[in-house]
DNA sequence: ACTACGTCCTGCGAGC
DNA sequence: TGCTCGCAGGACGTAG
């Protein structure tokens, strides 16, 4: 499940190849998912971009191909759009063709005005790897809600970019029962530092590859093997050996130590 | 306004 | 061996 370290390593991946490449052609699985990807034939991109977990195309017209990968989505080249879960496909003036795998389709693509965003790319909170982000910030963001930390961090509100492993991490790593609704300044402080240090690993890792992510070289990353927390119910806690558990909290598996994240 | 939960999707693995 | 069934989850829609 691509979450923030994946879109960026996709991103870093894109830039050089499609800076500057003009869209000669395009196409899409039948369906309103992936219909806009024909919208922007005959641009050229100028930039690629990343908010959250979203790839922002900027397009010389003053329009943006926003993409989500959402659970199995992967972006890289390919030599002629023939896979069956190929859900969008651009042909640049090169030659060269992105497809857009997506085998659950839960992906999306949009194309709109720059900065002209809808849903929750309207309402994202800051770039974790940003400035913008500080543990003042993350304490107000979540005071504001009464819901569980890991349901509002899953939500995108108080911090972009964060999924389900790096939630489970970061909680992990602060200390922090997912399930709590409230935050002292203290929590917020550490958890803001794990939040910042398990995505860094990952994005220096390339990337957590559980099952279907690659890069834009069609290539695993590493980061699996250096999870502390998600995934790893029944199996001993880093810090103090006890079993790590598995609940469901919001309709989302979740695992955490019963020793080291109290209530 | 907010919270909680169902829905979308398909491949895979557990269990019979 | 072959089948069914439940699970995985990000964003969004809907109900309360």
């Amino acid at each position: 499940m691509p979450e923030l370290p994946e879109v960026e390593s996709i991103r870093q991946q894109l830039e050089p190849w499609l800076v500057g490449r003009q869209i000669i052609s395009a196409g899409n699985y039948p369906s309103a998912k992936f219909s806009p990807a024909i919208e922007i034939i005959g641009m050229r991109v100028e930039y690629v971009n990343r908010r959250g977990k979203y790839l922002l195309l900027g397009l010389d017209d003053g329009r943006e191909l926003v993409i989500h990968l959402g659970m199995t989505g992967q972006l890289f080249p390919i030599e002629s759009p023939t896979d069956p879960h190929l859900r969008a496909w651009w042909e640049m003036d090169d030659e060269s063709i992105l497809g857009f795998r997506d085998v659950r389709r839960f992906g999306r693509i949009r194309v709109v005005d720059a900065n002209c965003y809808e849903g929750t790319l309207a309402i994202l909170g800051p770039e974790p790897l940003s400035e913008e982000f500080t543990p003042e910030q993350l304490y107000a963001a979540v005071k504001k809600s009464s819901r569980r930390i890991k349901t509002q961090l899953l939500s995108q509100k108080p911090v972009a970019g964060v999924g389900n492993i790096y939630a489970d991490e970061a909680c992990f790593r602060a200390g922090i029962y997912p399930g709590v609704r409230k935050l002292t300044k203290t929590q917020a402080k550490d958890l803001h530092e794990s939040i910042r240090h398990v995505l860094s690993v990952a994005v220096e890792n390339g990337g957590t590859t559980l099952r279907d992510y690659v890069n834009a070289e069609g290539q695993k990353g590493t980061n699996q093997h250096f999870l502390t927390c998600y995934g790893r119910w029944d199996e001993p806690c880093f810090n103090c050996g006890e079993p790590l558990r598995r609940t469901v909290i919001d309709n989302r598996g979740t695992t955490f130590c019963g020793s080291c994240q109290r209530r």
